[in-house]
DNA sequence: AATTGTTTCAAACAATCGTATGACAGGATG
DNA sequence: CATCCTGTCATACGATTGTTTGAAACAATT
């Protein structure tokens, strides 16, 4: 793809996802992307086109993806949907991601503009009908619409570690925020999770 | 107080909550609240302060507080967790609420400016402490550290309602989304967080 | 009635915003 | 060589931003 063009959208997420889009400015992405002040509407036509192009770009749902189908059927319910929970807090909370994809697209979907649409229908949607599988599994006596709130709570308590970071900050301390880590909180998320759904606390730890 | 400050003071705090801090303007504000431009500078210095006494004045959850201490021994410690939720539900989610009190709290929460500490300790920290009592008489035999997830853990739940809602209204679809109503949710989530800490699924209603 | 301090007003300030323009460079095609 | 298309550049446009100004209006006190 074209060089210039790639570097505006790379520039454009970082900011967008750091400061939201009023507040980012079209010189300042065009500054940090070494590119013209005009480069934006000669490649986008207008800033909004830009933001819902670093939106469509910021496919952190995607790489989630692309690990789960790697269990097919030889693990079991319990230890499929440890792996999703972890691989949830991964994706988030890991410091070696590409930073702003996740940023920008949770920021849309708390406010959802012209982009949220889309974004859920090709990367929500694919990942919710995945946790779903996993819950078929787990309860099998319940109908299509009473699984959807157990989804929602499991998915409510990974995100609440993401969203609502600065407060669990301030409430239990920077110190003991700094000792959770991804697998004490997938741990915790899965047990609570498990025992909610009835089902005993034994291994699921793949 | 004065008139025109807490005219003022409404106004910015319902555009804030809408729009954000950067896309509210100030002209805006003062048209809503039928000012000079020059009043905010005159009673608030400038726009930053005019934000800050404004997220100061969004008090929602001191309305939650001041609802709660009326069950105070009577009631089952499964009851109260009922109550507790239920009363997060209805600040959250009720049709007659002043309807930016809330909205500019979460936005601050979400993403911390220098008004969030003070939200925090005046607010969140108050309400942690209370579902904190409730969760000490549900599993006494855990430290206070392990009790930090869980209460994370059920207030993720109810939090993700209400910051997610635009994901939830397009995955389940509009006309399931409509049916959703403060006693169902309420009972899901304490019903699964009740089971999640090992107790039985009793009688948890009032 | 005169004076003081407080509040409101229209108007203007400099700065920054997103966008538009026309010129210039490079390579491919005829 | 001439032509066309694409991409980049400096510059400027009109609009809007937050903030300031100085005068006018008001209320209260001396």
């Amino acid at each position: 793809m074209d060089d210039t063009k790639s570097r505006l959208l790379d520039a454009a997420g970082a900011i967008f996802a750091e400061k939201g889009y009023e507040a980012a400015s079209v010189r300042e992405i065009c500054q940090r992307a070494n590119a013209n002040i005009a480069a934006v509407n000669y490649h986008f036509g207008e800033k909004r086109q830009l933001y819902v192009a670093a939106v469509r770009e910021a496919q952190c749902a995607q790489t989630m993806q692309l690990k789960l189908p790697r269990w097919s059927g030889e693990l079991t319910p319990e230890q499929r949907l440890h792996q999703y929970i972890r691989l949830m807090f991964e994706t988030m909370l890991a410091s070696n991601r590409p930073s702003w994809h996740l940023e920008l697209m949770l920021r849309e979907l708390a406010r959802p503009t012209e982009a949220c649409e889309a974004v859920v229908e090709d990367y929500i949607r694919p990942m919710a009908e995945q946790l779903k599988a996993i819950l078929n599994d787990l309860t099998p006596g319940l109908t299509e619409d009473d699984r959807w709130p157990i989804g929602f709570s499991i998915v409510g308590q990974v995100l609440f570690y993401y969203v609502h970071q600065p407060i669990i900050r301030l409430l239990i301390g920077q110190a003991a925020y700094e000792t959770l880590n991804v697998e004490a909180l997938a741990a915790h998320v899965t047990r609570f999770s498990l025992a909610a759904m009835g089902r005993p606390a034994g291994e699921s730890s793949p």
